[in-house]
DNA sequence: CACACTATATGCAATTTGTCAATAGATAAC
DNA sequence: GTTATCTATTGACAAATTGCATATAGTGTG
């Protein structure tokens, strides 16, 4: 018999639910600004609906995709230093970042369809097995 | 202005698409339990529905996932050296894990409902601006 | 016997992400 | 006017997941 390692349950750190979509936040981030011209923390109050309301993320996360999409120029960003209180970053969408967009939109529906096929299964499973 | 990390594309390691749901596999692989008492070669020929023919994940990840779920007590396993070829490991699922999945199928639905969200938000977007 | 195939297991590195903490300007309170 | 608080951004670190390469071992074929 093999030994057996232990590994505590949870996501990569902490509690939080470690049942999600990789790097959801990233399209999410891309979608809002596709439709505005927007700062970090105006980006995150925009993300509840795609259910980081029930499971919050972490302020740095947010901002550090912000740069890594700025970093690979599929968003550019500049300083409002005229809005009174603390400057901050306004980020825009490119057209690189618009394409990105569209590629994560066709994996996110292959991504809908192993879902709905997983679910439909257990459903119909137990529907058998009540 | 900060100085800007570079990160590289792609997801946990090598360039298999990065856009999937974290842990999915570990949900499959109880549902297909739930259906039957198996080894882990063959869960891994039963996952092609769920996303796993395009996009297929490593054996040393299943039988790792296997061996973790039954230090959490949510498969037993027994050996079987009576079917010819080298002995395979059988699990089966156990009544925790019967709970476990279908916590796994409330999580698994909010995703898809945030998952869908996101969706027609793209869409309806899209139409508008067309 | 060498070789291919089935089956399981281990080590390592890359990536992601949460927690904690630091910085810094602006505004309100005392 | 100094202190406290709020807004906004950034960085260091650790934990978790997973792909890749590799190891081990039994079975059947030539």
């Amino acid at each position: 018999m093999p030994h057996r390692r232990h590994r505590r349950r949870g996501g990569p750190a902490g509690d939080a639910s470690p049942r999600r979509i990789q790097r959801f936040l990233e399209p999410c981030l891309l979608l809002l600004l596709h439709c505005n011209e927007a700062h970090g923390y105006e980006l995150i109050e925009g993300l509840g609906p795609f259910g980081f309301d029930q499971n919050p993320v972490d302020l740095s996360t947010v901002y550090r995709i912000l740069r890594d999409l700025e970093d690979q120029g599929f968003v550019t960003s500049r300083w409002d230093t005229d809005s009174g209180g603390p400057a901050r970053r306004l980020y825009l969408i490119t057209e690189a970042g618009d394409d990105y967009l569209s590629q994560w939109i066709d994996d996110l529906r292959e991504t809908d369809r192993a879902l709905h096929t997983f679910l439909e299964t257990y459903d119909t499973h137990m529907d058998k097995h009540a």
